[in-house]
RNA sequence: GGAGGAGUGCCCGAGUGGCUAAAGGGGACGGGCUGUAAACCCGUUGGCGUACGCCUACGUUGGUUCGAAUCCAACCUCCUCCA
């Protein structure tokens, strides 16, 4: 584990970044005598990134941290492909100006862990739209489709798959991975960018950017994946109640973002805080190494580390005491999420189930009388035993704010406004 | 172009005229046990209404029938084999 000569390879590996590597001892090599370029691509098919993301965030962040040179690649171009990789179906096609408004959206969320600049190993944005677009069919078929075989590429997992499952693969999907590859080679040529990484369901595109490069011109460029990242029980990372865990505040609060860190399996506290967060392994293994409930405390470092990283110390801060009051002293947290109603509307009286709604911790009315009947809602932590109860002025608070409470994690204020 | 098969709720999948808001499983949510964990056990899982109830739903559109997810016609999409 410590006979790597290069931070940057000691340091994803003995934090659990790595997964496959063209050629490891070579990139080590490289790595430990000149700055190395390296870029990630992403996709634009969401306002925002979510925790699936992070991985190669932290991948990139630590790339920067140990004196080498971030690209994100945002996939203005691709996107409009599709990536079939690691999908039953087709993604649903997006329009051009969903793609350029997810396009900026996201690209805000890079700020947070990276350092921008013109500097030797400041991050660089670029987006493969730029050369994608104005791309000649019959001479781009000509100069790269000679390097790539039907052959070959039926035998890669997102083909494959596909195939055998006899869901149908477009040849539009089919061409995804070859437009990845020329992005690889594209940015190899402007940025002298030397390696690619991402998750371990890229390795096929990756290895097809750098067989591509190496057959046009030559050059000798690396490729590495991180691993799949699942739950200790197997689950999907990055999936809440409410959908996914996304990166940026508008989707989800630095509150939530918060839960979703504290809320670890006990068996994934360490693998996380190595991958989220950027404390010594030597204190992440004391910290993994807690039994049974002080575990907690771990969870709530990671928590805190992680919002950090994603919001800020100050909305992290927040988020914990938030917790601390709502969960530890039974009380409720500034940051909870809060609904305004009207004055006249609790006069009135709001039925129980609709304010349930109102505020968010519902779907439809019959979510929350079910919830209510199942002994799941409560109002200012007494439960409610009537659904059609009515909520009036009465039940606000010593500070002018109803809590409601749906089961034991989800809360949320209600003020008059 | 020809022949055959398929399209069901968030997902998978059963159902071939009424007892079907639709078996079963997964997921999700709630309860119990705990530590805001996992595992396990129990419950819930289309919308609206306090409720007897109403509305919407089995690819789409029409039709047969007292009554259709189920039968018929056309169309759309996908799969398989043949040309």
């Amino acid at each position: 584990m410590s006979d790597y000569q290069s931070d940057f390879v000691r340091t994803i590996v003995e934090r659990g970044f790595l997964h496959q590597c063209t050629d490891l001892d070579a990139l080590d090599a490289l790595a430990a005598k000149k700055v190395v370029t390296a870029y990630i691509g992403f996709d634009c098919t969401a306002p925002s990134l979510h925790a699936g993301s992070l991985m190669p965030i932290m991948l990139l962040r630590w790339l920067q941290k140990t004196g080498h040179r971030p690209i994100v690649l945002m996939g203005g171009g691709t996107t409009k492909v599709g990536d079939p990789s690691g999908k039953d179906e087709s993604r649903q096609i997006l329009t051009e100006d969903k793609i350029n408004e997810n396009l900026t959206s996201i690209k805000s969320i890079f700020s947070r862990y990276l350092d921008f600049g013109d500097g030797a190993s400041d991050a660089l944005m670029a987006n493969n739209a730029d050369w994608l677009d104005d791309l000649q069919y019959i001479p781009f078929l000509r100069e790269y489709g000679p390097h790539f075989t039907i052959n070959r590429m039926l035998t890669f997992d997102s083909v494959k798959t596909r195939l055998e499952r006899e869901h149908p693969l477009t040849f539009l999907e089919f061409n995804y991975m070859i437009l990845q590859a020329y992005d690889f080679l594209e940015l190899a040529r402007r940025y002298g960018c030397d390696m690619q990484m991402g998750g371990s369901d890229q390795w096929g595109n990756i290895i097809n950017g750098v067989e591509l490069g190496r057959r046009t011109d030559g050059t000798s460029l690396y490729g590495l994946t991180s691993p799949l990242l699942t739950t200790a029980s197997g689950a999907k990372m990055g999936k809440t109640a409410d959908g996914a865990v996304w990166l940026s505040s508008d989707q989800l609060s630095a509150y939530n973002f918060w839960q979703y860190w504290r809320n670890t399996e006990d068996a994934d506290v360490g693998r996380f805080l190595r991958l989220f967060t950027e404390l010594p392994i030597a204190e992440i293994e004391r910290l993994e190494a807690l039994d049974g409930a002080e575990i907690n405390e771990a969870k709530k470092i990671l928590a805190l580390e992680a919002t950090t990283l994603c919001h800020g110390a100050e909305a992290a801060r927040n988020a914990a005491a938030t917790a601390e009051e709502t969960f530890e002293k039974g009380g409720a947290g500034n940051d909870l999420p809060s609904t305004e109603v009207s004055e006249d509307a609790l006069r009135a009286g709001i039925p129980a189930f609709e304010i349930f709604c109102i505020a968010g911790l519902c779907k439809s009315n019959g979510e929350a009388r079910r919830l209510i009947k199942g002994q799941g809602a409560r109002l200012n932590d007494q439960p409610v035993s009537d659904e059609t109860r009515a909520v009036t002025l009465d039940d606000l608070d010593a500070s002018g704010a109803i809590k409601l409470s749906a089961g034991k994690k989800r809360h949320a204020m209600v003020r008059v406004g």
